[in-house]
RNA sequence: GUGGACGUAGCUCAAUUGGUAGAGCCCCGGCUUGUGAUGCCGGUGGUUGUGGGUUCAAGUCCCAUCGUCCACCCCA
């Protein structure tokens, strides 16, 4: 057959639409995760596949089907990572880190994960993650949410909502998923059949499932929040009088789960309707076990992340307004002088395109195409007088001034 | 992995019960060479995703394959 070269399905190509976007969000990250003192951490795309199994859990998914894993040219099972905290938890034992106080970090890169793709779901996407180490109790896990609603505040995406829940700790969660079981297997018959797949490998999540039938039977479930222990719930209640506090408005969902084992305790979720299938927005909580279970002292560690293609979804498109000037040079004679007017406008710090000389027609068509904010006009005249004649293309005016001066006059028009 | 919809020009889409593949936009050139959005004229551009099959004849029907989208599963 013959083929068309092109990406592979499901990964796609980062175009200046896109990135544009994308860097908003970066900066907007930066710049809120810096009031929280959180620092940014570069870490490996490549990974021991024996990480996300050791981590994430082998049964998950994730693991079990969605990995780009290999062997390499060494004989080493390595992979692609499907997540950014597995890694986070791996550089910070590596490190050495342990000893070293509360780390905040936060990381933004590609995952990778084998899935079908839809509507935002891609089989390499962008993560912001946030892991913050050794940061415990429940003012850690409020502040960190708070971030998180600041973060999607001054992105301007405001149709989503909070929900939180508590999954529970090692003292009582495998009691309550006992009594979970016993309730399921009880109506396990007017269970749709995935459901009773999950009855075994994840029943707290039977308890979100999207069928009415099965959601119709299970109104009267035992939920989590009903079965904390005392530790557990004075943490959860800790962490709702801090979000109130902090004006962070959510609601409590007992039926959201983590996919991922790692989690315990806190578990919250920022979802939209504006997004098909995939309303998660951001996502997390607290995995107290991970660190330990990678082979560290017990740690308290808690954290989330943001699906970048997502959040840019809910963003406007914003109109691309690169250009603030084209030079326009009028016959020959001008092209050396509109030259150096270019380059000694790009001294100013502003963007500025040449036309490229020939039929005026031409180049205004240019300028006009490009959005240039304004045309620079430079002919025989403009030349002798060591002046530019400035056409304000949305309005039409033009007015002869001096180099210097063109950078004064656009700060005005875009302002 | 499962199910559904869809693949025709760079883009958005037409094409009767199978009968010569078109339009708009974009792009390029021109409308006497110092002034651009919307004008007029002309032009480039397609092995109809790919590969088979049925037929005198396939964009149209059948099969396969690749891809996109949507949903399930799962998740950011």
């Amino acid at each position: 057959m013959a083929k068309k070269l092109q990406s592979i399905r499901g990964i796609h190509d980062g175009l200046p639409v896109e990135v544009s976007k994308w860097r908003k969000i970066e900066d907007v990250a930066r710049k809120v995760f810096a009031t929280h003192a959180v620092s940014e951490v570069r870490l490996p795309i490549l990974e021991p596949t024996e990480l996300f199994v050791r981590s994430v859990g082998e049964e998950t998914d994730i693991v079990s089907k969605e990995m780009y894993a290999f062997e390499d040219q060494g004989g080493d099972n390595i992979c692609l990572r499907p997540e950014g905290t597995a890694g986070a938890v791996r550089a910070y034992l590596q490190a050495g880190l342990t000893r070293a106080g509360a780390q905040r970090w936060f990381y933004m890169g590609p995952m990778f994960r084998r899935e079908r793709p839809q509507k935002g779901r891609l089989r390499q996407f962008q993560q912001i993650g946030v892991e913050w180490f050794a940061v415990n109790g429940p003012v850690g896990d409020a502040e960190m949410l708070g971030m998180a609603q600041g973060f999607l505040d001054e992105l301007g995406i405001e149709k989503v909502r909070l929900e939180i829940n508590s999954l529970g700790c090692a003292a009582c969660r495998p009691a309550y998923r006992e009594t979970l079981v016993a309730y399921l297997h009880a109506r396990a018959e007017s269970l749709c059949a995935t459901c009773n797949d999950r009855i075994e490998k994840n029943p707290m999540r039977v308890l979100d499932c999207k069928n009415e039938s099965c959601q119709a039977q299970l109104t009267d479930a035992p939920e989590m929040v009903a079965h904390v222990c005392g530790d557990c719930e004075t943490h959860f209640s800790g962490l709702k009088s801090g979000l109130d506090a902090l004006g962070v408005r959510y609601e409590v969902n007992p039926r959201i789960v983590r996919g991922l084992d790692y989690y315990n305790r806190t578990a919250f979720e920022f979802v939209t309707d504006q997004l098909g299938a995939q309303g998660t927005v951001l996502a997390g909580g607290r995995y107290d076990g991970l660190v330990e279970s990678l082979g560290g002292p017990a740690t308290t560690a808690v954290g989330f992340a943001a699906g970048m293609e997502r959040l840019a979804m809910l963003m406007p498109d914003d109109d691309k307004q690169g250009v603030d000037v084209v030079v326009v040079a009028l016959g020959d004679g001008a092209l050396p002088y509109s030259l150096q007017v270019a380059s000694q406008l790009r001294a100013t710090g502003i963007a500025v395109l040449h036309a490229g000389g020939g039929a005026a027609k031409k180049q205004f068509k240019f300028a006009d195409r490009e959005g240039a904010l304004f045309v620079a006009v430079l002919g025989d005249n403009e030349v002798q007088q060591g002046v530019v004649a400035l056409k304000n293309l949305a309005t039409g005016e033009q007015q002869v001034c001096a180099i210097e001066q063109v950078a004064s006059l656009l700060r005005v028009v875009k302002v």
